[in-house]
DNA sequence: TATAATATGAAAGTAATACTATTATTTTTG
DNA sequence: CAAAAATAATAGTATTACTTTCATATTATA
């Protein structure tokens, strides 16, 4: 996409952080240097120390933004799920069919990422490959039920309530939209973890095929039900 | 299932541990307090110092059979896909209409998991529960494509082969059978990590629900297809 | 039954991690 | 230019995930 918009900003709940990295220039080079970073090496070897000195800082400049590593990544998934869910829109606001709208979506969410150049200190393509790599560690924590109750999964629900809104939309008989949606928008990730590291446990490894799998998984699920 | 096969024992990759627990009284023990702790305090939360005092011996001991607590929960994971196989097996093998047949495996696969009395020192419904809150982390790991080629995930892969034959012994047009396998066996346990913690993104909360769930994604990605 | 081999227990030590606290320095702003 | 705010540098702490060593108990075997 070639700047349809400027002057965005994706915006995540603010007690995700201590202070917003998109608020000064450090704060930028923390969130670009760090998704470059956790791409490259994996979240689990990730520390804040790491990343300060790539950053030419150190590690107590990056605690007076985030409290933890933990909260770094939250920050980051939240930042990828706004993003989808604001590509879901600009790209199916249009579309007044239920079905081609929901086609639509599903390519949104199941297509290759590219890199968007709206938003200029983020690689979405590494960031992409982040979701693909650790994308349940925000969740499966001790803490997940906390965090939930204190919003740091808001944007992810909402997307899911969006993609089962459209499903219903073309099908309100359809008894398992939200779990239709959260199998696709995990699914879809899953998929590419194993397309990469298990490619005998997957078939969408060939051109497109990723996308025609969940778009027919879809559409074969809801097309018909109930009658 | 009440003991209908005695002297059975689940067989995981050797590679995976240093000394077998299933040689001796105390690794026995080790198993059976392991899934008791991690299913209490969570897998980040265990150590083999805690679990070293909760059988009476210390972490040392631990040490001397597993390498260390990933290839523990390894170890517990296989040892779930294992069993989770073997009963795949002893409820679908004498049914020979493929439809009946897969819908057996899919009760399997997706039911709620119930004691098993053939392994007397695994407690299944606790070893579930890890699965329902863990079950990503054995993959989700920097190593994760030594340890495949090292053969950690044989069991889980034999699984997704299994179903993936049944679908297509239903279905042979079918051309996503690994995908939409590997998709139930994981979303399976997602569908319940979110009926535990997110249930405004499922709709498999009410009774029964779950399974009929998988059982009309897979039947209605199926039927038909191709013609 | 003595002895060797093996398994286990206890304790101490190490390197890395995930922070916290303090103080100094630089940058921004009124 | 002074005060405030942001950042950098350094040191320190508790915990973790181990490793090492040695003592002791158990078991096997000659």
């Amino acid at each position: 996409m070639q700047r349809l918009i400027h002057n965005l900003q994706i915006t995540v709940n603010p007690q995700i952080y201590l202070k917003d990295p998109e608020s000064s220039d450090l704060g930028k080079r923390m969130v670009e240097e760090g998704i470059q970073l956790i791409a490259d090496i994996g979240f689990d070897r990730f520390t804040f120390k790491k990343l300060g000195g790539r950053i030419g800082s150190n590690e107590s400049s990056v605690y007076r933004y985030f409290e933890n590593k933990h909260k770094f990544l939250i920050y980051l998934t939240s930042w990828y799920w706004g993003w989808l869910e604001y590509r879901l829109v600009v790209f199916t606001n249009s579309i007044s069919d239920p079905a081609e709208k929901l086609e639509k979506a599903l390519e949104v969410i199941t297509m290759p990422v590219e890199t968007d150049a709206a938003f200029e200190h983020i690689d979405e393509v590494a960031l992409n490959k982040i979701m693909v790599n650790e994308h349940s560690k925000p969740f499966l924590t001790a803490e997940v039920d906390r965090e939930n109750k204190e919003g740091y999964f808001e944007i992810y629900k909402r997307l899911v309530a969006r993609l089962s809104e459209m499903i219903l939309e073309l099908q309100p008989r359809y008894e398992y939209s939200h779990s239709l949606a959260s199998t696709v928008l995990e699914g879809s990730l899953h998929q590419y973890f194993l397309e990469s590291h298990f490619p005998s446990l997957t078939d969408c490894d060939r051109e497109g095929a990723h996308t025609r799998y969940f778009k027919h998984l879809v559409f074969a699920s809801i097309d018909g039900y109930g009658k």
